[in-house]
Order: structure tokens, then sequence, then C-alpha cells
DNA sequence: ATATGTGCAAAGCTTTTGCTGCAGT
DNA sequence: ACTGCAGCAAAAGCTTTGCACATAT
């Protein structure tokens, strides 16, 4: 056959390398299609596997927001402040100001042990802005009402 | 039959008050078995319905977090501070900080529209800290390597 | 009588896992 | 020969939905 593909660790790098390009923290399926345009034959558990053994090594962390699929993004620094936008899921990574005398207000306050924090911004990201201003006003009310979880899911946000 | 229950809303009010006790955002299986304990012919779907119900009235929010299943919580203030506790799983309520500033600077920095934004605290809780402290240090170290998402889910964290 | 809420069961989607077979050492 | 990884397909888990019926207005 045309190239018969190496087998150890295959399509670890092509993963990493999607995600070095996509910086908004795609969905599985989104990084299966990427693939498969490439490699045709991947097959989607192998992407989660992948993904998993990623998260593992402390290289990829996933976010539990959108409300749907799974997204993964690089760890980098201690990065761990996000944009999430409402309108098309993607989510952003931002400079984190880094605030460093907050967890231990929080561990005195509460008892707990905190080892790390997150935030996320929410709203409307600049090119979903840009998109809304150009199809002016009148054209439809988006829906996003009750926003589903379980069953429509992979359909919303690409 | 014994009472043959109201119904509108039969289950709503029954709902809020087991979240006005519980504060820490409980998954979904938790106030289903709750709720059976007074009303023991309620289903699940109607938990569900419910639930969905009262997000979209703004009364709850939902929280992605805990990799497992939907956890729910009342909207109290602007209180979107939460403290999560990676040996539980549960979610506590944190005082906000509430830093103004910090919003319009990640607009101005961004280009994004900002409408909300939230943190979360991670770490190991007070009774945690207690428990592990009490069973002495060899016991068995915990599993946690891969954190599976879809397949045993519910089976951790209560 | 109508409209709405509920239970039950089934469907749907995401994620994981078992098994088989091939590739590299 | 052995080990380990990938593909395929099936299973498992969470969430939603269709349908029938009961209940309040």
């Amino acid at each position: 056959m045309e190239r018969t593909v190496p087998r150890p660790r295959l399509y670890r790098d092509a993963i990493l390398a999607l995600l070095r390009r996509n910086l908004t923290h795609p969905t599985v399926d989104w990084i299966h299609q990427e693939l498969r345009k490439r490699e045709p034959r991947v097959s989607l558990a192998t992407v989660y596997r992948t993904l998993r053994v990623l998260v593992a090594e402390g290289v990829l962390c996933e976010l539990p927001f959108g409300a749907g699929q799974s997204r993964f993004g690089l760890v980098k620094e201690q990065n761990h402040y996000h944009f999430i936008c409402d309108s098309c899921g993607h989510i952003h990574d931002l400079p984190g100001p880094a605030r460093a005398g907050l967890e231990t207000a929080v561990a005195e306050a509460t008892g707990h042990r905190v080892i790390r924090h997150t935030t996320e911004f929410f709203g409307v990201c600049k090119s979903c802005l840009a998109n809304a201003a150009s199809s002016a006003e009148a054209k439809k009310a988006r829906p996003r009402k009750i926003a589903p979880k379980g069953g429509k899911r992979g359909e919303r946000y690409r």
C-alpha cells in the first residue's frame, strides 16, 4: 500500500500540531474531522485514547465548558484564564493576571486546601461581534433557550 | 390512591428546597435519589425537565465541572466563585471578590465583549482533609489516573 | 374541554472498552 | 516471537424526547 503508517503514537504529534495551530480549544469531533483530512482511516476511538494519554501526561487540559463535547487545549505556562464565546463556543486563552495572594486568602477563609484556580470570562468574541454587525439586525432571533445537553449535542458549535 | 399528587410544577419547590439545603451543587442523580425518599414515583426525566426549566428561568445554574454528571445550584447574588474538591467532587460557593475592573480590562485587551466571569478554586476540601488525616497514611493510593468521562461516570463522586 | 405536567420507555449522543490484527524491536 | 498500538464495533452512561394519561383550570 501507499505508505503503511508507522505504529507507535502515530497520531500523537499530528494532534498536537493541530492544537498548536488552533488556539480555541476545539472539540474532539473537530480534531477527528481535521485529522481525517490527512489520515482518512483514523478512528474516533483513537483520537479519544490519544487525548486521554496527553491529558494524563499533563500536555493537554480538558475544559468542561461549552455544554456538549469535551474540549482540549495545550497546557502552556500557567495559563488557566479563558474567554468563552456564548455564541460560537470557541475558547480562547488569555494571559493570566496571576494573582498569587488570592489562593491563600481563600484557603484561610474556608479551611480548604487550595491548589490551583481558573477564571473564565464569558461573552461574545470579536469575530462573532463582527458577524452580527454585518448580518444587519433582522435576520432571525437566535434560539438558545434551554440549551439541551444530551440530545442534539454535536450540532451546536461547529 | 393515597394522595393523587397535585399537578402543576409538582416537584419544583421540593427541588428548590433541596438545593437550598445542600450548598455543594449536587448531581442530578443525587437530587433524584433525595427526592425519591419523599416521592417514590418521581422519574429522572422529570427531574431533568424541572432543572432545565429552572435554569432557563435563571433560578439555577448548571456547573460543568466534575467531569461526569451535570451539577446544579442556586444562583444567589452574583455568586460565581466556587471551590471544587478534587477528592469528593463537591462544589462550594465562595463569597465573590467582585473585581469590577477585571472584565473591562480583558475586553480592552482582546476586543471581545465580556459579559460575566467565574472563578473556580480547586483543591481538597476541609472534610476530605480531615478524612485523609484520620485514615492514617498507608491505606491505598487513590486511583485517579486518567479520569474517564463517558464510561463509569456516575460511580465517582458520591 | 383544554392545556399542561408526569411517568415510562426508547432514542440519541458522547465516551470508553474488548477484540483482532498488524507493525516495529 | 513479543509488545504495543490502531480500527472496528459494541457497550455504557448521561440526557432528552415521544406518547399516553392524569390533573387542574
